[in-house]
DNA sequence: TGGATGTGATCAAGCGTTTTAGCAAAATTA
DNA sequence: TAATTTTGCTAAAACGCTTGATCACATCCA
């Protein structure tokens, strides 16, 4: 009332900083008893509705107050009418765990948030009863939908109360894919890019070193190998294909095995095996990339850019796989291809294989 | 009426499992119904209020009509009623570019879930107009507060729609500290953490290898240093403090400089730095930690734990800085030590530092 | 001049809860 | 037996917003 009287003079209010009391947000009644109009003008005028019949100078007014006064919409009430939240829930399995996850959440927050929806998120850290507690609370606040995430690639159980709203599994699928959407890593083309890179490299005597744990990445990425060498002609030979514990460690002891085999080129499970393979390459006075090509796969940055030389792989493209899962979610990728998303793993060239000099 | 007819007269109700309508959820008022009772009573039997006279046998009939019905309450409502969310916000400027943040959002999502928040996080990726709409959107939420935080630990701004609610800096401060709440990692403990792993391991000349660029770690990193020689009686030798740009070129980059000092160990200004200075000490023939002692800073596991020999390093507590933002935000933390809170690094010894055989 | 059309804004119902005040019946006391 | 207290439950007013139905008035066309 006061306000109203003191500014309904001039046309422009200045647009002055404003006293905020925390205790007591603004409502829109407020605004509309400062503009002089009903709660309707205001909430039309704010949702820019488009047909709308409202005369620019009471909009104007209306604006006038709603900055004067510092007015919030009210979320939670809007929400209330409408039924539905802008909320896209992501539970994870593992943020601690690897630097992966973050990636996921990454990629799903910048799509949810391209199309007006915020990101609630929950970490479980594998424990079942946390998972339940958080799934609840996201049903209870209407999430649009969820994204349920594992920090590896893997079959996995869908949690019944997952099936109460709208879900998609990311970098997981389930053993029933009829009734679940989900997306993962295209690992076997992954496999595939890998080894083009050696081939490109001119190299024709190329080893795989596997992991020893079971995993659909252990299967796509050994698929890809043989695809490639199939590819270009090269029958693959089982005894070049060797298998080690997937990490550091592991890299470094298949160093001897490996050397019997007498190869130009090595493509390793991943990046930590790769790098453990550096040192034990080195320890034989073997030089990367001129005595022995190396690739890698997951393109762990700290590992693979800073390795001496750079490492070349293949990247998990986890960024993509949260923003592909929003998307599933909301219904915008026209994949008349199923339940099932395979998103590719683009090939990051490095220094580790020498350029190939037309032979 | 039809489904409160068929079990009136039971009192146990089989848990039935639930054909669930996803258009249209149940409502207080239909368990209500279901249960011959009025929706105050069902409300007051959720909420379990201590002093809300209710018979034992109404409330196992109300218990009952929400397993059935598989009734979930409506956060939004419940918020709009009490007025403020159990939200909290986290925004902040960086989850991709590095595996640090990921483990701020962890942090603070453990933190929120054990008090009853859920962590609704925004990021911003330094775009400042994100950053107004993110803020915006939370406040627009109700959130009890929020976290603005940073991917390296820095000096920043407080956005000016920050103040409109209740926040916590995590891993920045404020130039002004007097306005603002702070949680930031104790650089100088760290480093004097780093600094003393090399003492006990019997060094006495110890090179320190900082960063060129400007920041609260590049001071505090050598002021740790400093304090830590002091402690142990050694006088402060200005020559033996380098520079170099923080990443393994860096570090690589800085190997001759260091051999001319002839020292014993080096503290590197982070763990990428010594992951270059590794490389550089074995071309030069040299062995770690036998000829040379190695300590980083920050413990990045990908690198640290794995380099050959492992590296001792300090661990930058990110984990910690948003269990403690998330903490401090609630009140939770009777520090009465003022606005900023540092939180120690503590040490993480592995073998780039060999046990000291008493002299 | 009067019906039709268009314009600008309001009314009021409703979204799903919580919560206070209060009512009727049962239990207790005097 | 009557007055009082206790017990069990409900009515109804919020909470802040959206939206379809309406209304008063001005304009237009014939």
């Amino acid at each position: 009332m006061i306000s109203q009287e003191k500014n309904s003079g001039s046309a422009a209010t200045p647009d002055v900083p404003v006293k905020i009391d925390r205790a007591h947000p603004v409502t829109l009644r407020e605004v509309a008893e400062a503009a002089g109009v009903s709660t309707a003008t205001v909430s039309l005028v704010i949702n820019k509705k488009k047909n709308a019949r409202i005369a620019e100078e009471t909009r104007e007014r209306v604006k006038d107050a709603i900055r004067h006064l510092g007015y919030r919409p009210n979320a939670m009430a809007k929400n209330l009418v409408s039924g539905t939240s802008k909320f896209i829930g992501l539970v994870a399995d593992g943020v601690a765990t690897t630097p992966f996850a973050g990636q996921i959440i990454h990629g799903a927050q910048d799509e949810a948030w391209k199309h007006g929806y915020a990101l609630l998120i929950a970490n479980t850290e594998g424990n079942l009863d946390l998972e339940k507690d958080a799934i609840a609370m996201m049903l209870e606040y209407k999430v649009r939908g969820i994204l349920y995430s594992t920090w590896f690639h893997r079959p996995t159980d869908v949690p019944e109360t997952l099936r109460e709203s709208d879900f998609v599994l990311v970098n997981c699928f389930s053993p029933d894919s009829s009734t679940s959407r989900a997306v993962v890593p295209d690992e076997a083309q992954g496999g595939q890019s890998a080894t083009e890179i050696l081939l490109r490299g001119g190299h024709r005597r190329i080893a795989f070193i596997n992991t020893t744990t079971p995993a659909p990445a252990k299967d796509g990425r050994l698929k890809g190998y043989q695809d490639a060498l199939e590819a270009a002609g090269i029958p693959f030979d089982p005894s070049l294909v060797l298998e080690a514990y997937p990490d550091q460690e592991g890299g470094y002891g298949a160093t001897e095995e490996l050397l019997k085999r007498n190869v130009s080129a090595v493509y390793c499970y991943n990046d930590r095996m790769a790098m453990g393979l550096y040192d034990g390459l080195r320890e034989n006075g073997l030089s990367i990339p001129d005595d022995i090509a190396v690739v890698g796969f997951d393109n762990q940055e700290v590992i693979a850019a800073h390795l001496r030389p750079p490492l070349s792989t293949v990247s998990l493209p986890h960024y993509e796989l949260g923003a592909a899962g929003v998307r599933m979610l909301l219904g915008l990728d026209k994949s008349p291809d199923g339940n099932l998303v395979k998103i590719s793993c683009p090939a990051v060239e490095r220094a580790s294989v020498a350029v190939h000099s037309a032979a």
